[in-house]
DNA sequence: CTACACTAGTAACGCGTGTTAGTAACGCGC
DNA sequence: GCGCGTTACTAACACGCGTTACTAGTGTAG
């Protein structure tokens, strides 16, 4: 039952020529001579006798794995919790498929980076690899910079010269409270969308006391708090603020999964979106505009983030344009729903 | 500054031995003689050369690619606003990296399915792969049976005879309607989770007829609608039953990703979840403990089906009980919250 | 002393491909 | 008829590893 493999010595000898020349036409190598009739026989064959070459020892011969991979770093509950990672994949594929690259995806525990990213490279299973959600604690970047195979952050680490492809979090962050200002708010809370190792977490929070700061307006840091990622933490988070006391009446929660849960304290409380609090999101997951009142909230390209990523590790791995310094930004925009209200 | 590689020659001649000696001690080759001596300094020089074998040069020696397909078939959008993914890719490669094996990502767009089948498993670049939410048509699926390396079927698809791993879905619509049905409802409308190629769909609409049939319940064909696993689906599907104008006092939504946008629609037309309308969902995505009020659903263990498949796979590839016929089923479980009263 | 088992290794092949250096045949100008 | 360029290929090596068959040396029983 179990078919033999064809390989490309099985094609030669069927056609009545040199493994070599099969390579050759099948490869598509510029500046050889190989007739048109046997070219044409080739081919004919290798489609007829379900010829696929052999990955690994492609990858052997050629020293290219014609794949990427995406390395993930957060826990396995923060993986699995994550809206975002099928736009990402989804992302990745279309771009990655129009040149014939697959995926691989890895996760790399906390404890094991040095090593993990190590073997990573150096097994030679990718040639190229993309580096998701980096923290800045992360000791290993340091080793990656030395490590010879192209790396792309996906989300950007000031200390760290590797290419990224981000969002600016913080001009993002700045724009959707500056609108929450706009509306006369003052007592502004914030959520962030992960720790504060995760440097998109930073950044939004950064972006939100420069649109305070811009206006004279006091940064109460009782206002503000960490989330992880999940609908639990934000609700966490905005208990924890409402026990706090202070007073606010809007809301910047850093992602709207987050918001999801910050959402439902706030319901708890018997304070009403947008009557008694003002609310605006980060991410434009599909909810956020079905939700009731459909919420204010950052468009974040994560699809585009990963094309681009994909685009230029690639270019990376074809040694185009190297020397240029790629570290790309992508523009946000504020999709203003139902959620906030003139105070 | 590149470094070259470490090969095992690098490391024999290093240690003073063969090839073959440092292979087999790295590999730890049972019933061979090594002297312990020889074996220390192996291991220890090796970590100390920073060793990594080539993954290429393994797989073409031995034959074991040490990798997993993750094989996705639906269109680029559905990949993007799959609410699942995240937690089977977080299923799987917690599995998976317990014993060392990578997980490949690959997308078969519609129009390919035969070549690109073929081509994966042919190229040898995985050692089995898992097919994510088959569908019904696939033509495809036939010449997988054929094609030599292990496939474990996430989803069940009742004309192969494929391995899968799967929950009842039948078993858990039935419970979930008849819980409805318990609470006085009668007229029960139904949105499906997505097209009714995808098996898991007309399984669910079946477990909901079988609750109204095994009670009497005549089934209004017109409460019946197949959505499209978004929140955007869900809101057409919903206004299309409102304005076919059949009476129904409870809507059984086979996905919450898709309720969201159901509710929404509910919402629109002034009709209160729970006092004016019941509403159960499928899946239990984090959102559906915040919702307003808390989603009634089903839980499904999707990080426990994606490892089950994955440990499955991993026996098959390792030859272990391939004579039974795998055909596994998950236990589902009714989560009741708020979202239904009693008529 | 010989036969034989055991220890500790090694030489050499094969996996399937890409690629370079080389060659045989042929035509063509002088 | 000879030199030379062109066409159309091929032989042979390299990639880095797993693995099998074999060997040299040592102990040990008869």
């Amino acid at each position: 039952m179990r078919r033999k493999r064809v390989t490309s010595k099985d094609v030669a000898e069927k056609v009545g020529v040199s493994r070599t020349t099969v390579s050759l036409v099948l490869n598509n190598v510029r500046g050889i001579q190989i007739s048109n009739e046997t070219r044409r026989k080739v081919l004919e064959t290798a489609t007829e006798m379900n010829y696929v070459p052999n990955a690994a020892a492609q990858t052997l011969a050629s020293s290219r794995t014609k794949a990427i991979g995406l390395v993930l770093t957060r826990t396995q509950h923060h993986i699995a919790t994550d809206a975002f990672l099928p736009k990402i994949i989804s992302g990745l594929l279309t771009t990655a498929k129009k040149q014939n690259i697959r995926i691989l995806i890895d996760w790399v525990e906390t404890e094991h980076h040095d090593s993990a990213y190590f073997e990573l490279a150096h097994a030679d299973r990718i040639d190229g690899m993309i580096l998701s959600t980096p923290r800045l604690n992360d000791s290993a970047l340091k080793a990656l910079e030395g490590v010879d195979i192209p790396t792309v952050l996906l989300g950007r680490i000031a200390e760290s010269n590797l290419p990224f492809v981000d969002v600016d979090n913080t001009k993002a962050a700045e724009k959707a409270t500056s609108y929450l200002i706009g509306l006369g708010h003052k007592n502004i809370a914030c959520i962030a969308n992960a720790p504060s190792e995760y440097t998109s977490a930073p950044e939004r929070v950064q972006g939100y006391s420069d649109a305070l700061s811009r206006l004279k307006i006091p940064i109460n840091e009782s206002l503000i708090r960490y989330a992880e990622f999940d609908p639990e933490s934000g609700y966490e988070c905005m208990k924890s603020i409402m026990k706090n006391g202070d007073p606010f009446t809007a809301v910047f929660v850093a992602s709207d999964n987050v918001a999801i849960g910050a959402k439902a304290a706030l319901r708890e409380a018997n304070l009403r979106v947008p009557d008694d609090i003002s609310l605006v999101g980060f991410d434009n997951i599909p909810w956020a505009e079905y939700s009731d009142p459909p919420l204010t909230t950052v468009q974040l390209p994560a699809e585009s983030l990963a094309q681009t990523a994909c685009t230029l590790i690639l270019d990376l791995i074809n040694g185009k344009s190297v020397n240029i310094k790629h570290q790309i930004m992508l523009d946000t925009e504020l999709i203003i729903r139902k959620s906030c209200r003139p105070i």
